[in-house]
DNA sequence: GTCCCGCTGC
DNA sequence: GCAGCAGGAC
């Protein structure tokens, strides 16, 4: 009978070798891009799925490679780069964020959670991800592959909605591997701390193995271990969350339809009055939205009603 | 808890 | 069609 911690150790290495068979080979992995590109490609990745991220990301550090350039980049040319990714305030946050880090941290992303959780567009979930993986820090980092992988494989339920919750935070962190001794550290695949192969290997598992709806168990490095597996897969796919709002004739679209309208335009050109209004029927949610649009900051209003990307 | 986008897979 | 996605701000 093998006690948890040999356990634990069994799907520590399982997880490695798996990763290393089968991680995706992503531009930002593997010691290619500096800690600023991997926050790039974390804020990208919010509620994104990664395989649409991958264009956007190398256009977007071809032009902008570092902090201080994206912080001194025209808010139009940020919008428009931002393209189809959605969550537009996004890109403003990543430029509010960089001008933060050129003006306070001279271009040099911090390298605690206090600080990087203090930066515009950061929150828990990108702080720790950055922490892990561009600085290689032994830290928890849970998302919602994390929690699902970890609520399946130790607890043998589906995880539940909302935010996680402590015990979620006390368990992510129980399971951490602890790092090797520093001399054996470089010694490692890639100089790569165990923590962060465990990290990236549960998170990349959830995304392609450990799915949401349809989990492949038969090809899982962990079916041995998983609670769940076991289990028989109880209430598997059940929603974590209320039902979402429906996207058709949400507020959402109709600021999506505006934003685009700006985006497809030359440069420094605006949109009149009479093409802003032809873009959706109800004159009421449309004036809401182009004012909410504007209060983000996303776009701006002329005196003579037209639209135009903020300058 | 609610709101934010656009696309993919089923 | 519709759920779900490397969340964050409010």
């Amino acid at each position: 009978m093998m006690n948890d911690s040999e356990a634990d150790d069994g799907v520590a290495l399982a997880l490695a070798a798996w990763w290393e068979a089968n991680a995706r080979d992503l531009p930002w992995r593997f010691g290619r891009a500096t800690p600023w590109g991997i926050l790039v490609s974390e804020v990208m990745s919010q509620q994104t799925q990664m395989s649409r991220v991958v264009p956007y990301w190398t256009a977007w550090m071809a032009k902008w490679p570092d902090a201080r350039a994206l912080a001194g980049a025209p808010k139009a040319e940020v919008i428009t780069a931002w393209g189809r990714l959605g969550y537009p305030r996004r890109a403003l946050r990543l430029q509010e964020c960089a001008q933060v880090v050129t003006n306070r941290y001279d271009d040099e992303l911090p390298r605690t959670y206090d600080e990087l959780v203090a930066l515009p567009g950061v929150g828990d979930y990108t702080a720790s991800a950055v922490l892990s993986f561009a600085y290689g820090r032994r830290v928890a980092v849970l998302d919602t592959n994390i929690r699902r992988v970890l609520s399946r494989v130790f607890c043998g339920q589906e995880s539940l909605g909302g935010s996680a919750s402590p015990l979620e935070r006390e368990m992510a962190w129980r399971l951490l591997p602890e790092d090797l001794p520093s001399r054996r550290v470089s010694r490692a695949k890639g100089g790569v701390a165990p923590s962060v192969t465990w990290n990236q290997s549960i998170m990349e598992l959830g995304a392609l193995v450990c799915t949401a709806k349809s989990p492949l168990c038969g090809q899982c490095p962990l079916a041995e271990w998983c609670a769940f597996f076991r289990a028989g897969c109880p209430g598997l796919g059940q929603r974590r969350t209320r039902p979402r709002q429906r996207f058709q004739g949400t507020d959402r679209q109709v600021r999506g339809l505006v934003l685009g309208a700006l985006r497809e335009l030359p440069a420094g050109e605006t949109l009149s009055r009479e093409r802003v209004e032809g873009l959706w029927e109800d004159r009421a949610q449309l004036t809401s939205c182009v004012a909410s649009l504007d209060d983000d900051g996303l776009i701006e209003i002329l005196p003579n009603g037209s639209l135009r990307l903020p300058q």
